[in-house]
DNA sequence: AGGCGAGAAGTGTGATCACAAGTGCTTCAT
DNA sequence: ATGAAGCACTTGTGATCACACTTCTCGCCT
């Protein structure tokens, strides 16, 4: 009873919906946030995780059941990702995890290619006069570059996913951008279910070493390493996915 | 009782709802739209053309009521704006239109810059070897820059931000690149409402003439012109918006 | 007369029900 | 056994109601 009509088949991640620390509004009452707030997360995460096959039926009962809440919060969740691309309708007007195109991937690729070295640049340029910030940030994601490492040599490609989404939010959120990165999110909303795909078909192995380029361009506030940095990892991600047929 | 609590001063697009050809489903039954859909075109129409200026209240009964439909489209396409940025919570938890900051501008202008020019070459790209197609999207244009003139002579700014939003939709649509296609609308329904009050604040006047190199950039297929053309569009914009205090 | 508190109205959110449309499965006839 | 017709179920969508919370206002008390 996975949240969709037919196949049904038990997922892995369905224990995020029970482990979470969602319902202790009895603790102290300092944030109520809403329900859908809550759903719409994990929802995203398991999206962005690629914990979710491209094409995957989701159903607005289904998913409220799996969650354990009304109708209501589960709609406005599925509603809020599809206005972000994450998901779509069939053509029978059903909803589903969006499925990728050739066209589609190249968008992506060229969108990614457009936005995130800028983000890249506004992280160096808010840890500019802060050595501390910098180096706490470049702290934690030689953290995550770590068990990213773990993941490959373990060749984890749904630890390889999760932590690679981890990877790069953490970088991202240091640039304090809101608007950008909103539009990388979306981005990423719509990459994350195919590139979890292409990661277990193609292996872990090629991906090492990936991200320690761009811990070092932060070290040394090196824009134009960075820049290239980033840059190399899209394009590898990109040519990644390019590869598999849809 | 134009759609907000209090306040409520008739607004003049309020006819939108009204003489738009939505409710004839008895028309060939071809196509049976939501109405949610409809609410959320009419609404995005509104919000990217500046009809609703930045901090303006809205609430899901007023708009359904202005609308003459139930709450939950109305629910639904307020949503759905807020996921795009285009409408967000007030402290209270109320919705209004997104109020512009000195930072967000700048994340806006810097994506549109990043972005915008990757639309103009998809548009040269698509249709390198169809003239036909091209010269009609000229023509296309120009017919609307020609209207824009009469507006910008007139002064009509509420004419101008709505023919300006129907320019670039035009042009973009030709990109066929629904991916980045949907991020710069998310940008332009960020920048929609504050870009209105700038240009009823400024004046037209100074932005006679700025769609011509597009067009020209357009008809001799030539990717650096139209580049440049685009960048000089988007930071005339964004430095008019830059001169007023939020 | 002026400040203030109680009530009324309005808000977003969640829950539940109704309905048309689509899907798949069962079952009956050949 | 195989085909199709019919039925049961699930789907998204819309409508309506309940509830906690905020806001505004009107009337009351000092």
């Amino acid at each position: 009873m996975a949240f969709a009509p037919s196949g049904c088949y038990k997922v892995a991640w369905a224990k995020l919906l029970t482990d979470g620390e969602s319902q202790h509004d009895a603790r102290s009452g300092e944030r109520a946030v809403s329900i859908n707030e809550e759903v719409y997360k994990r929802l995203r995460k398991a999206i962005i995780g690629g914990e979710l096959a491209p094409g995957r039926a989701l159903s607005v009962r289904g998913l409220a059941a799996e969650f354990g809440v009304s109708t209501m919060p589960a709609r406005e969740a599925i509603r809020r990702l599809i206005a972000l691309g994450a998901l779509e309708f069939t053509a029978s007007r059903r909803v589903a995890v969006a499925t990728m195109t050739k066209e589609k991937l190249l968008e992506i690729g060229e969108a990614r290619l457009a936005l995130e070295p800028h983000l890249g640049i506004r992280v160096l340029r808010t840890t500019l006069d802060d050595e501390d910030a910098r180096e706490d940030l470049a702290l934690r994601l030689t953290e995550i570059a770590d068990s990213l490492e773990e993941a490959i040599a373990r060749g984890d490609s749904a630890a390889y996913a999760s932590l690679n989404s981890d990877f790069f939010y953490t970088f991202y959120e240091a640039a304090n951008a809101p608007v950008i990165l909103a539009l990388v999110e979306s981005l990423w909303l719509q990459a994350g279910p195919i590139m979890r795909i292409v990661i277990g078909r193609l292996g872990t192995s090629s991906l090492s070493g990936c991200h320690q380029p761009m811990i070092a361009a932060i070290r040394v506030i090196d824009g134009e390493k960075l820049d290239a940095a980033i840059r190399d990892n899209i394009k590898v991600s990109m040519s990644g996915i390019a590869q598999v047929d849809f």
